[in-house]
DNA sequence: AACTATTTATAAGA
DNA sequence: TTCTTATAAATAGTT
């Protein structure tokens, strides 16, 4: 519009082109910015490029997203359709992919419900309990062996006063023992009343060779 | 602009501005058009009057959804209604979430690298080897057991045939019992040769007493 | 709305 | 890009 009128088509040279846009698109949001003030009014100019440059206006004292806000409040349409769809889209494939993890999870739930510290701890209590149940059983059996040593002692005991006494008689034989008399104090023999034992080692006695004595080779008593 | 120039400033007078506002309106979309043909550009511009009026210019070829739609997505800008932002609060909350099981999951990796097979293999490794190991042990401290209760029926039954002899000593005084002589094959008796053994059941012996004769009653022989 | 004096925008050149 | 400037275009005020 100076120095020469033109056409109102393509401007064919890009130079001038991107000149003529970068300057028009000035004296555009100057007319905006004029109109906004002189009228009143809320403008806002959205524009890009042919090389997808954006430009915009927007009137002072409002903002693009109210403008536009108010443009679909006043047409009635819902220009964000493709916007919440693709949103949609997103949420619905999240949704998906968190169920899937969720999935995992439970697959592995009734070991991932226990923490790496809880599973050291269920072995934890495991060993113990194993130790605990090993060291009871242990207590019990090894008193039981205590309490037979101790009874193999007792039963020899008696058996070596047995000895002193048939001795004595066979050094004494019209002679008697003084025995004392109380013998039911005595523990471990169910037959109450006085009693005296005798016992003859006899390896070839029938009740004591076929009863078990080669058995008993094979168990030694303990220390 | 002609025949007087004027401020930019709001135009008192409401015929005039209302006038002003139609004059210039047109005259911007004028030179919207010219830009868009000119130069190839995307122009959309929306406006509102004083009065709440809409008007909007926009680009041939293209509509004010494409343009808003573009600008949104060139600027990234959050210009969407509440329903928008309630699904972005939506997608965040699930990011976030997804990240939390993702982290649970890395979390207990150490063992879901043992697959849950793999697991009970190991579980039922672990209880087999309690199994055994009580076993083993069950086996040996039984055993020793088993030797012990035979040690002492083979010493009671000595003990009996101790006695008996005894009575047969005190029946026949001046006799001597036959003992076969052969005594060094009975087992559990270190000192070697003939021997007899007498015992006098002497529940106030010291030795007997005081050596752990009170424990004995704690210790039951079993069955 | 139309007119038009005047201002403003801007195409081309620097 | 910006500046200049001749000139086209826009428009304020009038009719």
């Amino acid at each position: 519009m100076a120095r020469g009128k033109i056409q109102i088509k393509l401007i064919e040279n890009s130079t001038n082109r991107q000149v003529t846009y970068s300057k028009r698109r000035n004296g555009l949001f100057k007319k905006a910015n004029e109109l906004t003030v002189l009228c009143d009014a809320r403008v806002s100019i959205i524009m890009f490029s042919t090389t997808g440059k954006l430009h915009e206006f927007i009137s002072p004292s409002t903002t693009t997203k109210q403008v536009i806000d108010q443009y679909q409040k006043t047409l009635g349409i819902d220009i964000w359709n493709t916007h919440y769809e693709k949103m949609q889209e997103q949420l619905k494939q999240l949704k998906e992919v968190n169920r899937n993890l969720r999935k995992e999870i439970r697959m592995g739930d009734c070991l991932n419900d226990l923490s790496i510290e809880d599973l050291g701890a269920l072995e934890q209590e495991m060993e113990s309990s194993v130790t605990l149940i090993r060291d009871r059983k242990y207590r019990v059996l090894s008193n039981q062996i205590d309490t037979s040593r101790k009874k193999v002692r007792n039963v020899e005991e008696i058996h070596k006063n047995l000895l002193h006494e048939l001795e004595s008689l066979k050094e004494d034989p019209y002679g008697l023992v003084d025995n004392g008399g109380d013998y039911d104090t005595l523990i471990g023999y169910q037959n109450g009343g006085p009693r005296i034992f005798a016992l003859r080692l006899q390896p070839n006695h029938p009740s004591l060779h076929s009863g078990g004595g080669s058995d008993l080779t094979t168990y030694p008593l303990l220390d």
